[in-house]
RNA sequence: GGCGCUAUCGUCUAAGGGUUAGGACGAAGCCCUCUCAAGGCUUAAAUACGGGUUCGAAUCCCGUUAGCGCUACCA
């Protein structure tokens, strides 16, 4: 049974990219049968935050997928640290007594990258000697250089990849602070959670030939391994929270009103196709269809704008969702988004249910409902300009006045008992019916555009209805 | 600089030796229509560049260019 994790570290809001990862985890984990973990990767004690923590819990909450199992490596230091002690007593690795570079500059550093000088072959005496006496060091691992060493994997998305180990730098295992490195934890961590499956992002290819070795320094079978293309910025720049802003969360997403699933099936889609067209997917179908085998190698572009951070595909997608997505299911989240806009959702659920079906083949978000929905859910809207024009013409007024009194005292209600009266007022007086029709729906909504005005009269309520028209 | 990865319409992608290079978003137009949507139809829009290999290359190989990643006591 694989065993597969998500370790996303808390340095910020859950980016875009972390949540594309976790669902290609958790997509690959359930069509596989396998154990989803969550591995909260918080080694960095400088820049770890628990509200960074608490939005990365905010944001897989919303996602809606869960996991299995749950770990913190912040609770794990100890292994890591006995794993990297276990290396350096099989004379794997070795301590660096360097200090740290401060203010070493990119000419330096690039000149001298492999390793610092004289520390590689420090005599062991000496090394414990100097640890002994406190010197500060970092613990590095010793790679097998100058040996015609080739480290090979087969990644599951980028195929053979292999690299010499004389291209690999001597990288730290343990801080100066005793705290595990990134590659340490990790590596660590994956063995002893007997992790099968790592995917991840791009920038983690290279940082695969460091892992294969630290695999082997602990004994440990490697993963297998399968990269993602990173997504990126319509400049091609990395997505960055300091120079993209807002969009890079997740929660821009769920606050513009998105469907959880919209973002899910939106995210499958950057990198990944099910190879026949497909695009609006159930979680089922992006289940059946999921392969490693169908995700892409190019990096992928968030198509965003300062003036717009949504993708227009993912609202497109949103639309299609919103249109299909079982009513019952939808009005929850509906009525969150009017509570949230400041106001009351409907009470009966089926004329709720059905106001939503009546108005959500021309909405494209959640927002929508509470936007240009709101005169189906309140009595305080704005009458638009051009719904005041159509209501200015020579006797308009005057008629739906009278259809609301025909309306109020008709013995009954329905759309089609309101288009029959309509019309017979419009014949009576020898107006066009359309006059009537678009003239009610801009009494009714203060809007020009609209479902059918039959309809609005329907969802809008006979008490409702009555009191706008006779209000003009 | 070194190493690695990548390159099809503006964007997401399909086609893994033989296609008029397909679909979707977005854009434009038409139909439908009580308005607006939805829906249907149509149009514009791409194989980065240069060499090979081959009867035949978007597809295989090499080079160039560009982008991205790693090269931290970040992850």
């Amino acid at each position: 049974m694989p065993r597969v994790r998500f370790a996303p570290s808390p340095t910020g809001y859950l980016h875009i990219g972390s949540a594309r990862t976790f669902i290609f985890n958790w997509l690959f984990t359930r069509k596989n049968n396998g154990t989803m973990i969550l591995r909260i990767d918080d080694t960095d004690i400088d820049r770890n935050t628990e509200t960074s923590l608490q939005s990365i819990y905010d944001g897989l909450n919303w996602l809606g997928l869960g996991w299995d199992e749950h770990y913190r490596q912040s609770e794990r230091l100890d292994l890591h640290r006995r794993q990297a002690l276990a290396i350096f007593e099989k004379g794997l690795a070795y301590r660096d007594f360097t200090p740290a570079h401060a203010g070493a500059d990119d000419d330096e550093r690039k000149s001298a990258w492999l390793f610092n000088p004289g520390m590689p072959d420090l005599p062991r005496e000496e090394s414990d000697r100097r640890a002994a006496a406190g010197e500060p060091f970092v613990l590095r691992f010793k790679v097998p250089r100058g040996t015609g060493r080739v480290i090979r994997f087969a990644d599951g998305v980028y195929g053979e990849q292999e690299k010499d180990a004389d291209d690999v730098e001597d990288f730290a295992l343990l801080r100066s602070s005793g705290l595990p490195t990134y590659h340490m934890a990790s590596c660590a961590d994956d063995a002893d959670l007997r992790i099968t499956n790592i995917i991840r992002g791009q920038d983690h290819l290279s940082n695969t030939f460091k892992h294969i070795l630290l695999f082997e320094a602990m004994d440990a079978p490697a993963p297998e391994v399968a990269h993602l293309p990173l997504l990126i910025a319509p400049d091609g720049s990395k997505l960055s929270k300091r120079r993209h802003g807002p969009v890079v969360s997740v929660t821009t997403y769920r606050d513009a009103g998105f469907l959880p699933h919209t973002y899910v099936n939106f995210l499958c889609l950057l990198g990944w196709s099910p190879k026949d067209n497909r695009e609006q997917m159930t979680r089922q179908e992006l289940l059946d269809a999921f392969s490693l085998a169908g995700v892409n190698r190019a990096n992928a572009v968030v198509n965003f704008t300062e003036a717009d951070p949504i993708d227009p595909k993912a609202l497109w997608l949103n639309s299609q969702h919103l249109r299909a997505w079982p009513v019952e299911e939808l009005i929850p989240l509906v009525a969150a988004a009017l509570t949230a806009a400041g106001l009351t959702p409907p009470g009966d659920a089926a004329k709720f249910g059905h106001t939503i079906e009546v108005l959500r083949s021309r909405f494209a978000s959640l927002l929508d409902f509470a936007g240009r929905g709101r005169p189906y859910f309140s009595d305080e809207f704005e009458m638009q300009p051009d719904a005041a024009a159509k209501l200015d013409v020579p006797q308009a007024r005057e008629l739906l006045r009278e259809l609301g009194a025909r309306l109020e005292k008709a013995p009954e209600y329905t759309e089609a008992s309101v288009e029959s009266t309509l019309r017979e007022l419009a014949a009576e007086k020898g107006v066009k019916a359309g006059v009537l029709i678009n003239g009610a729906r801009a009494a009714l909504t203060g809007q020009t555009a609209g479902p059918s005005a039959f309809a609005v009269f329907d969802c809008v309520g006979r008490d409702r209805a009555v009191a706008r028209l006779r209000n003009l």
